[in-house]
DNA sequence: GATGAATGAGTCTTCATTCAT
DNA sequence: CATGAATGAAGACTCATTCAT
């Protein structure tokens, strides 16, 4: 009887999320049970309930796993545009940078899919519920605080208010990186497109010729 | 007590449909059974099954009747552009029409729910997953014409392919669509803003003086 | 509105009965539903609650209808082998001409199949399996009052306990039906074979040689 | 209270397929449901599914457990004779051996009641109606097999083909069983009188005088 | 740490049955 | 006579969850 240690719990931990995650994206959420993931994992039930207390559980730690560095990174980056000599410049690429990560890492873009399916996946009170919307507040917060930046550097075009502005950002982004996800046939390499479809609604929102500073060498 | 009339199973059959509607729309449909849906309704798991075969079989029709109207005209609108003197506005208000009443109409907007999360609630091989990809698949196609039809006219401004900005609309809609849809409180207020909002890309795509009847000046 | 006449009545309940045999026959008994049997009319549900009380009813009386004549007639026909100059061969015509009714009729086939199979579909205490137990205790009964009469004329061979010889008889007749009539491919061919085959038992208990009167042509 | 150890579960498994056989017996195959079986073995519908995937497997390997050996052994036997030195009394022999097995064994004898019977208990293209076939096809062809054996030595009387031979003798098993396992009162008995009853037929078929050795006198 | 056994609540679905029209 | 609507009970099956080992 080899006893396991810290490192391979630790490892089993990962292997569940990781079959989760997998499973999650090939036949949805709702219709994933602990069985599958304990299958998918080559392990028991009992062994999910070793590591987590349900299925709920599962679904938030997977976000953490997964999102949790990607979303303070991008939080951050939002954050420091004030720091930077173009923070139009800075902004774009804090946007489409995140968009990429979603398009390369179906880790990460099963997070964002976690948060927008969690609509259909839980109860009116569940935590899950109030801890996605609490995360995706951030996300709308920090583009929010970002545009307000921006249009005191003048660098806003629309006329919108900054709310909806950011909120159009938002939902752009969800609407992609959904169409992009879909399980079955992927309509839209958001990859490859991803950053020129962006662009579309970029433009109408900062400046398209590069902010004032001396040197302007495009994008 | 079982009803009589024609009229009777008719009105049943409808008031079926409403209270599924309204359940999916507040708890989301994976977590509505057909106990629910009956006793919302007033009636007993039979009757449902007197009316429907199965709940995919509900969920198509109730999209159906909530959106299949709604779909066609928008199906409709789109390819009558053609015959407009200006195919821009027609394309333009074919779009933000097609979103007013998804804002107002709370079946309407429940239709866009499904066709977003079908994944979540059927399976691999299900029939109603390929009624609702289909109908999609329309959507798109008829967007795709349509921004022919405007390239041909020296009415579209973007560079992007007419696929891929076919696709960012799709994207778009259903993005702020999904947003604003969202149970509880809904951070978008889709009837109010929605028109802005969509222009925003609108103005990216589109000529954002309206065209002068023969001549334009391009973009 | 044309009024249904008597006739038209006894017309749809014979329809439904044939039905119901048809369905018997080809899906089994507990397999066939009430809806089966309407469906196969061309009737519905409530047509056959009209006739029939309900599934037992309708067994009862199809073996009525299908296989009463059949038994009376065999009854009689082994009562009335004592006014017979060679009771041995009308015992053997009476049980051959029922097996080649059994096997060339289809509905009378069936209701020995009911007889045989209402062990599986009827509960301990039901009215059926009183009625069907008592039609095949008549013909056991009738066998052996027969085999009575025979022994009575020297025309047994046999040692075996009269009424283990008419077990005999019908444990046999019994199995060749069933094999017979097994949905599916028949592996038995009774209409052809049938007589044949009841003689490798009927000769062990009646005499091979026809019976002593004057002219002996044979069988 | 779950049990524990692989003893315990075995032992549960018993359990079951015991309740599941008693049933059977009892009230019938079509009428027993899974929660009857749960309730007569003092567990829950969840324990069977533990054990058996549906109720068709539980009849699968009900007939295994009551009837695979007896099966096989007979099979055995059958094909044995040809190293007999008196091929027909070692083919009588493995006949009422069966018989006599089936009718002190009640599991034994459900057994065969499921093979009789399944046409009323399963679908048409179910797993289970397939296995059985193949089963009662390794039995005729078992039996078609020692009586070709049995005829080489000029051990068989009847003119009859051998292949209706075959089926003479399984109809006859078959029909004398069905009215021995008839629930409720038992009009025949077979652990007394099957042996005599069964001679009646193989008397026909092969020599009464049992064969003498190397040579015997023929028929 | 992980497994296998068992539970029990819940869901879908089928069906005999009833009844107003 | 017959239909169509509706009921309600029962059955098969799934699954999250618990727990002894």
């Amino acid at each position: 009887m080899p006893k396991k240690t810290k490192q391979d719990s630790e490892n089993t931990r990962q292997v569940l999320l990781d079959a989760a995650a997998a499973l999650f994206i090939h036949q949805g959420i709702a219709k994933t049970t602990l069985s599958d993931i304990a299958a998918q994992a080559g392990l028991t039930r009992g062994a999910v309930y070793w590591h987590f207390s349900n299925k709920e559980d599962i679904i938030r730690l997977l976000w953490e796993r997964n999102a949790g560095e990607l979303h303070h990174t991008f939080l951050e980056q939002l954050s420091e545009i004030r720091s930077s000599n173009h923070p139009d410049l800075a902004f774009r690429d804090a946007i489409t940078g995140l968009m990429r990560r979603v398009a390369n890492q179906p880790a990460a873009g099963l997070a964002i899919r976690i948060m927008m399916h969690c609509v259909e996946f839980t109860g009116e009170q569940a935590d899950l519920r109030r801890f996605l919307r609490s995360r995706r507040n951030e996300l709308q917060g920090a583009i929010h605080r970002a545009l307000m930046y921006l249009e005191q550097q003048h660098l806003l075009r629309a006329q919108l208010s900054l709310k909806l502005q950011a909120q159009c950002l938002m939902s752009y982004l969800f609407g992609l990186v959904h169409q992009h996800l879909e399980p079955g046939h992927h309509p839209l390499h958001l990859a490859r497109d991803g950053e020129a479809m962006l662009e579309l609604l970029l433009d109408s929102i900062l400046p398209v010729e590069p902010s004032q500073h001396p040197d302007s060498t495009g994008r």
